[in-house]
DNA sequence: TCAACATCTCAAAAGGTATTGAGATATGAT
DNA sequence: ATCATATCTCAATACCTTTTGAGATGTTGA
């Protein structure tokens, strides 16, 4: 059954993804695939401290864009694709009704011009 | 030239897209489509008072995914398709690295699950 | 058991964001 | 000129977010 993410989970992942350490962790556990990566080295890899770490970990958890999963001493975080793809899916076709010019931009060979650039 | 908009843009957009009020503005003057629609119209489809209503806007347009032009004693507000597709293009393809699971979801009769369902 | 490790929780401080209502500005009509 | 209209600005308030450092919790290995 198709179903979007309702408003407020997209809210909560848009604000999620709207904070420079928490794109980072994104990029990176994207790039990492299905094996994920425990949170000490999250935050080596990104650059942050412990409590940070788990309170930026926790926000995008929570958003639903990853998962935790404990792993004896460790917690191993994994975006979740499915996830970040109905966010996509969502923006995309509920909120721009599948806009030609937007859908377009969304295939890697896409041609778009940034944001407030002539 | 091909150039995705930057991350401080991306922040900013999504920022701008992660509050509910602005979420349906954007969704609103995407389906007006390029002729757009005045701030005071916007107010009365979405209810809010005009100062509400100028603050969001101008976080919206500060953002880069709306343009306001002035239209005699109106501002005629319209989604930038252009810019919004530059974001989903940052997204799926800078952030995402293109992973296959999430540009499935981008088209229209995308079958995905919800973030956070069984 | 004890020490080292990985992660989380908590409270304080600083800064950012949203809402409200009053009022400023500018345009168009009488 | 005067008035109504459309929008923006401003200051006050309330609330939310991020960072920091200290320390709590739970796990593994000696």
């Amino acid at each position: 059954m198709i179903q979007p993410p309702d408003e407020s989970q997209a809210l909560a992942a848009l604000s999620a993804l709207s904070e420079s350490t928490r794109l980072r962790i994104l990029r990176f556990l994207v790039a990492r695939g299905p094996q994920g990566a425990p949170a000490g080295e999250i935050g080596e890899a990104i650059g942050f401290s412990s409590s940070r770490g788990s309170f930026h970990l926790g926000v995008l958890a929570r958003a639903g864009l990853v998962t935790a999963t404990k792993s004896s001493r460790q917690v191993i975080y994994r975006a979740d694709t499915v996830a970040i793809g109905a966010l996509m899916g969502y923006l995309i076709n509920d909120c721009c009704g599948a806009d030609p010019q937007i859908v377009a931009c969304c295939s890697p060979a896409a041609a778009c011009r940034p944001q407030g650039e002539s």
